[in-house]
DNA sequence: CTGTTAGCGCTTTCAT
DNA sequence: ATGAAAGCGCTAACAG
């Protein structure tokens, strides 16, 4: 029993006895095709089960109704959420995304983007870590591109959250309670949304109100949060902003161990609200980045190079601060 | 100025003085085309910066190097690591992964299975939630396919992991412990792996030791698990097997409000061992299920339909009983 | 070993 | 309004 192969355009001509062309017409919606013909095309097709190859139509029409998505890591909550929102966002309006995890290697990034590219219409580099030189380098080659958390770029268009506010608002936040002592654990020195992270920490200790924030280095990961746990406590700080909430968690972990009580000894701050977040003990006090969004918002920007209808702003989504229980008044206050 | 358009075969040919042939052989590595020629092609191509389209390459070679992995939710951690270890996999032997989040929508995951079909060489069904019958009639039309935590399906691959068998452990933890009434919080009840979980239930209980275990519907969420804190409080059980550990989180959640000592007063079990169940407070036991390696298992299946020289076998993983802090001796023992 | 030719399955001028 | 024919960029017989 041989099996039916995929019925093709032309055993829906034969069937409805037309030409090629007018099924193809037909089948694409083509005005300019009688009615009832095009009535006549349409039930052959749908009797054959036929649909159009979407191969053969991408190789004709120079599309794919594709685009790529390169990764750092998929293991990262953030990532997995800005993946989502694209992926939705994409999918209603009819396109496909192709994965593709760099697994953190700069080489491997670099390779994939220009490998995926040639297979679909365009490609989103997720929070590249490669150099600002490598990266100005390879986008012109990959247009329509998008970035998504990586400085501006010329002539690609950039989504990102504005690290800076969400510290500034976090330092706020604890300055309001009465903390005057931080400990500022940073992450991948050299990352760019550490630099934000920065920033607004020298800006407010420049503010006066006799801030001191003393930056250890730690690490993006649960681990490298507890770490550095007794480094934390010899500072004698009230107060801890972590680069991100699994470092915030790593530390709230290595601090109960200890019978450290958070927040009253210690309040922590997280970056992110990743899910569980909320599901520490105590949840975690953190700034909200809102990744599904600039997951939809780096689809928006893609959309809009492929279809060159709308402007593509720069776009940046301003983090927000959620309260929970793990910063209060400090505990000498 | 014109940007100059992605070189063709046609250019590579031109500037190498060979024929189309020549540099097609030449670039696909065939070794019946001279070695200084080839040198030569491969010089020409290097210098225009060639790529063969791997689109044009698709429509005459009928594959595209391309697989789609069907996922009913992008947000639940267990798929986010079979999507991670399916795409490391995958990429590991030259192939792109193309996902598509069903969103939990039967009509939608049925679609996109047919769709991403016709531009893949084949589609990984991730826990399809569409019916026996529904799959079983989709499927060929798919093939090659894989279906990944579903029962066993004629004609069709399929990986999983053992439920049952991970459900006996924490059975045999929680007696071994001296438990003997228990709560088994259920999850969607029309599920397949809540049926596993059941049969492992009901076969434990019929072997005698006094074992006595009562369900309680919940859900498959942490909220769910919150809900039902109450009522699981009522039964007067020393321990309870919840769902997965996102319920057992809620739960757990739930009951460190109402100051109960976990695991003193009560015992809690997870199932999944998703990436924060070793940070709750306490720590989860739970059945860890491997699931970034059956998202490798599940590649290989493909693969090897795809390359059709090694057999596919059924697979089954089995989960590994990760005993932490939530489980101890009754507290009536 | 290399070049010529015929498609892969579709869309789109260009005629009619 | 419809059909015939020319490709999209590549690979694979088929000659030589």
């Amino acid at each position: 029993m041989a099996r039916a192969a995929r019925p093709g355009i032309t055993d829906v001509a034969k069937l409805a006895g037309v030409s090629l062309s007018t099924v193809s017409r037909a089948m694409n919606g083509n005005p300019t095709v009688d009615p009832a013909l095009a009535e006549r095309v349409r039930a052959a097709a749908a009797q054959l089960g036929y649909t159009a190859s979407p191969v053969a139509r991408s190789l004709v029409l120079g599309r794919t109704q594709t685009v790529a998505v390169v990764i750092p890591d998929l293991e990262n909550p953030t990532f997995q959420a800005i993946l989502r929102g694209l992926s939705r966002a994409a999918a209603a309006d009819g396109y496909h995304v192709l994965v593709a995890d760099s697994r953190e290697d700069l080489d491997e990034e670099h390779a994939l983007a220009r490998a995926t590219r040639l297979r679909t219409d365009g490609v989103i580099l997720c929070a590249p870590r490669m150099s600002e030189d490598e990266l100005a380098e390879v986008l012109p080659a990959l247009s329509p591109a998008v970035v998504v958390n990586r400085g501006p770029q010329t002539g690609t268009p950039v989504v990102g959250a504005d690290y800076e506010a969400g510290t500034r608002q976090i330092l706020d936040h604890l300055t309001a309670l009465g903390h005057r002592r931080l400990v500022y654990l940073a992450g991948a020195t050299r990352s760019v949304t550490h630099r934000a992270r920065q920033a607004a920490i020298a800006a407010a200790v420049r503010d006066g109100d006799g801030l001191e924030v003393e930056e250890i280095t730690a690490g993006v990961d649960f681990d490298s949060g507890t770490a550095v746990a007794d480094r934390v406590l010899a500072t004698g700080a009230t107060a801890v902003i972590a680069y991100n909430d699994l470092v915030a968690m790593g530390l709230l972990s290595a601090l109960t161990i200890r019978l450290i009580d958070v927040p009253r000894q210690l309040s922590i701050t997280g970056f992110d609200d990743i899910p569980f977040a909320a599901y520490t003990s105590p949840p975690l006090t953190t700034a909200a980045v809102p990744a599904v969004e600039l997951g939809a918002a780096a689809w928006t920007a893609m959309h809009a190079q492929l279809t060159a209808d709308e402007p593509t702003p720069m776009l940046t989504l301003t983090p927000t601060l959620v309260v929970r229980g793990s910063t209060a008044i400090p505990h000498s206050a």
